[in-house]
DNA sequence: GGGCAGTT
DNA sequence: AACTGCCCC
């Protein structure tokens, strides 16, 4: 659950396509991706791929397809997970964990009553991702031979940093909180531009490109004021305010220019004034513009897929179909075609 | 989400 | 070649 502020940031979008990103290097949020997995890759009536020990396997097919593909796109894929979190977002897990255990008793209800479309959207919003996905998950991208790091604390942070140091060309995350973290280039739905079925109709799903500077450019706004957008609406260490979305939001810090002024003049939100401890507000503001560095820089290399591993970790325990591993390894081995390089100048 | 085969 | 539908584990 990231920050809400996609219909304010949409004038800056740019949409591209897979070769555009040809060469480049992508720091991706691997919790953010992975969980995505974990959530859409199911049958009809909500159930997850497993194993034959009932091991849900659908972070793991979604990731290994998925990092072929940008591969063969000659696009190098590093995997940013998380760290231990900031005390301030263990509060918001909570919260988080208690719905999910709601929406977990919806769905065996609907699996029940034979509601299998009710059953797979509870079945998606009570996914959760535990640590034994996390360590395989990271154990197979080993195997492949891409590279992944563990951030200091937040991922999308690290991976805002290594844009800004240069070490990536961009982040690639569905949330925009790389973008309060103050990322250069965020890249969304990082997957083939194809269209896809979504409740029974076909919608495009075009690869979304935001540059932070034309963010700000278009709402003639500071970094810090949209971290300030963002800390009213809801961010992951803070729950944002009743009734305030990112249209309110987005007006006050324009009108008064920072959260201290709308404050100090007492405005009300739906009756309620908007009150925050000056403290708080300031940590808040230093988890975005303080990033931590890594005690060590990180160093990534992509290397050979290990063929043994991948085939004994993917066949032999997680039961994939011989077939498509062999073919997935065959893909990852080969040499890339050589792809005709997209001029985006006009755009970078 | 992505592969793949069957269809137009 | 583009599109649809089913399957993957």
């Amino acid at each position: 659950m990231g920050v809400k502020i996609s219909t304010l940031i949409k004038p800056a979008l740019t949409e591209i396509t897979l070769p555009n990103l040809l060469g480049k290097k992508i720091a991706i949020d691997a919790f953010n991706s992975i969980y995505q997995f974990l959530a859409t890759i199911r049958q009809p009536d909500g159930t997850p791929l497993r194993d034959h020990q009932g091991n849900v396997t659908s972070h793991l097919s979604g990731l290994l397809f998925r990092t072929l593909r940008l591969i063969e796109n000659d696009i190098k894929p590093l995997y940013v997970f998380d760290g231990p979190p900031h005390e301030l977002k263990s509060q918001i897990v909570q919260e988080r964990r208690e719905k999910r255990e709601e929406e977990k008793h919806k769905m065996l209800q609907a699996q029940d009553e034979g509601d299998f479309e009710e059953a797979m959207k509870h079945a998606q919003a009570s996914s959760k991702l535990t640590s034994e996905m996390i360590e395989e998950s990271k154990q197979m991208l080993n195997y492949m031979g891409v590279p992944y790091i563990e951030a200091p604390h937040d991922g999308e942070a690290e991976a805002a940093r290594l844009t800004n140091e240069g070490l990536v060309w961009a982040c690639s995350s569905q949330d925009y909180d790389s973008l309060l973290f103050g990322s250069s280039r965020l890249v969304r739905n990082l997957t083939m531009s194809r269209t896809r079925r979504v409740k029974g109709t076909t919608i495009e799903v075009q690869i979304e490109y935001y540059f932070l500077e034309k963010v700000l450019n278009e709402l003639k706004i500071t970094r810090e004021q949209l971290i300030d957008i963002g800390i009213l609406v809801g961010v992951d260490f803070f729950p944002g305010f009743k009734g305030l979305g990112e249209k309110t939001a987005y007006k006050l810090i324009k009108e008064n220019g920072s959260i201290e002024t709308i404050i100090n003049k007492g405005i009300e939100v739906r009756n309620t004034p908007i009150e925050i401890d000056l403290e708080l507000l300031n940590t808040l503001r230093k988890i975005f513009l303080n990033v931590k560095k890594p005690d060590k820089i990180p160093n990534f290399v992509w290397k050979k897929p290990d063929e043994e591993k991948l085939r004994e970790l993917l066949i032999e325990q997680k039961n994939f179909s011989e077939e498509r591993v062999s073919s997935a390894i065959k893909r990852l081995v080969q040499k890339k075609s050589q792809k005709s390089q997209v001029n985006l100048d006009r755009f970078f």
